[in-house]
DNA sequence: ATAGAATTTGACATTCTTTTTCAATAATGC
DNA sequence: GCATTATTGAAAAAGAATGTCAAATTCTAT
């Protein structure tokens, strides 16, 4: 996969703002763009010490946030409390079904949600930048295991674990 | 509006964990049912304290947190990082349109989305308990005041205030 | 009603994440 | 090269969420 294109995205952005091109900018665009996913800046910055030690934790925060800013970012929130961020390119989609037992996380996609969204944003005079749409419920197997669970005992404190 | 249905199965979740009905919960419970929208722990407490200014902010917390897991409440984050909750009955809709830039918020609704989540729920064997629906972008007021911000200068630190 | 056991409460402490601060470093323009 | 300005990173601060624990309350069984 080619990340030119967001590389000059960021780069216009950078730019535009009348700020440097650094390096450590450069390297922590770079992992964003190639991680898949949504992660933590937690993670992202593992990721970022892998190329460079040196980086610390706060420039990691300081260009995700950045990224953000440039509209190639997307910060996502399940419900955990922790910041995700994701690629917020057009391609890619922030639907997601989440287990709230087992914290399984699913990327769905739907092109019929995608041209509402697009109508809705139209209609409340919105420029759509992005979203995030998230499912919460309980998988199969969360399902079987409560299931279990309730028959057995009559109602014994019905299972701490249902964070 | 009467809110009996939901202080019942308030109710009757307490007891199915063995759990004691005191007055704070009572009194939490139904500051949650009468107070609309969706509002963070802090707002919550606020009213709660109006009510009875001996309740604790940690009991507060607590009772919310009970109400989600008796699924009558939905914890929700836009992008402040701040939770929110917010009555989580088959009625009533988590779709919000937020503003970026003024932070505003909007609720939304199409029968279409919650159709076509219904069909995403079965198709990857979720039991739905809930959503959260975020579309993320530009109001019109503030669409302008962008376009007037670019005009102006050539590229003037383009604005502190973007969050 | 009342004693005893268990739960709940609320102030405070702790943990954890996010954000700011500031001196040192690096980049840029002259 | 030198001065100016932006950037960095360690550490501190701020802020939110959660845990602790003694005191108060509720429930149950007399």
């Amino acid at each position: 996969m080619d990340n030119t294109a967001f590389h000059n995205a960021f780069q216009e952005f950078i730019s535009r703002k009348g700020m440097n091109a650094t390096a450590q900018r450069r390297i922590i665009a770079e992992v964003f763009f190639r991680f898949p996913g949504h992660h933590s800046l937690e993670e992202f910055y593992q990721r970022v010490q892998q190329q460079d030690p040196s980086i610390g934790q706060t420039t990691v925060y300081r260009t995700l946030k950045l990224l953000c800013e440039a509209g190639l970012a997307m910060e996502i929130h399940f419900s955990d409390g922790i910041a995700r961020y994701e690629l917020a390119a057009s391609d890619s989609h922030h639907d997601h079904m989440v287990c709230v037992a087992c914290g399984k996380v699913i990327e769905i996609y739907d092109p019929r949600i995608e041209k509402i969204q697009h109508e809705l944003a139209d209609k409340y005079d919105f420029l759509l930048r992005g979203h995030v749409h998230n499912l919460y419920g309980i998988c199969s197997a969360c399902a079987a295991q409560e299931q279990r669970e309730r028959q057995k005992g009559g109602a014994p404190a019905t299972s701490e674990s249902d964070e």
